[in-house]
DNA sequence: ATGAAATGGAACAGTGTTGTATCATAAACA
DNA sequence: TGTTTATGATACAACACTGTTCCATTTCAT
């Protein structure tokens, strides 16, 4: 019971694929996405029954790639604010992962599985800034919904300029730690 | 020559409805856009030819309301980091403007009066930030596609979390200039 | 009140995408 | 090497949206 080398190949080759086309514009064509996998679009609907059912698989692809790289974070961070530094800097490579998973919610009008890990990923978020007021690493001054947005959006920035402007994924996670801390000031 | 009433009342609630729309979920129909106009379809397509000749119009529209507001704040700032946060608080009522030019880039494939103007908001906005470095008022360790990234995307939040979360425009900009300027530590 | 103009409904063709079925060909497995 | 299985090309129906035309009705202007 092992599934063909040809399966694997095509699906890994048509997630990719999906990643890169949907998320620079999220309502890409199947055949656009098949052919840029170089792909027929038969395969496609042989191994993703619906449009659908391919971006849920993409979804599930990308947060559990956001889950593996965020693991181990809490046992190798020495505080809160040490967390926050460590997220950005392991997720900082995924953000074509990201930034897809940020669409989610306008490509997939709501599939509750996705939509649970994602909240999931938000709570976890919160309660990560929670424990850093508490601990006086963090203000209490901006709320924490703020905060986790602010977060979000660093993560976005740092796509944007890994690929607009040719940054590193470090330099980018350095920029977002340094704004999110710091911000402009002085 | 004077044109009709009627005229004017059906642009007026298309525009509005398409920004509210559009904004909301970029690939809205036009039949949509009409019925939430209260208006027919036909008769948006005797206002506006086209679908991107709808969506220009908006465009501009909404580049001409940021223009308006942003005009006055070259005299009333006191300085350039004064200027950034009159800059949060006039702007950030009009997020669903903000918002949806965000989306241009998306939404038309590339008008060029309206990349034009686009790029012109871009540029004085990346001169404000030099001028501010300059002035040794903000920190050089952050580059200016960096800081204008920020900005816009402290908007982006301020648009969310008035929308999501009920906050007033003046909490969002508020909160914005404190991330800007101090970020979030200690 | 009357003429002029805008409106909205319906019906239409054109187009592009989704999703399905068929079949000859190519590649993997044993 | 022979058998099984995936592939891709083609053709197809269903569907939704765009953009146009026509016409009866409503609303504005004077």
């Amino acid at each position: 019971m092992v599934t063909d080398a040809r399966i694997v190949r095509s699906q890994e080759a048509l997630l990719s694929a999906a990643l890169e086309k949907l998320h620079h514009s999220p309502d890409a064509t199947l055949s656009e996405i098949a052919q840029h996998a170089g792909v027929g679009r038969t395969t496609l609907y042989r191994l993703f029954p619906s449009r659908d059912a391919l971006i849920r698989a993409l979804a599930l692809h990308c947060l559990g790639r956001m889950d593996a790289v965020t693991a181990p974070i809490t046992q190798q961070a020495q505080s809160a604010l040490d967390a926050i530094r460590l997220l950005f800097q392991y997720v900082m490579p995924l953000t074509r992962e990201f930034a897809l998973l940020m669409r989610v919610d306008q490509l997939l009008a709501d599939d509750p599985e996705v939509v649970a890990i994602h909240r999931k990923h938000h709570r976890e978020l919160a309660e990560l800034i929670d424990y850093a007021k508490r601990q006086k690493e963090i203000s209490a001054a901006l709320s924490t919904v703020w905060l986790v947005g602010l977060i979000e959006g660093l993560f976005h920035l740092g796509w944007s300029v890994q690929t607009e402007h040719g940054y590193s994924a470090e330099e980018a996670a350095e920029m977002a730690y340094t704004s999110f801390t710091q911000g402009a000031q002085r």
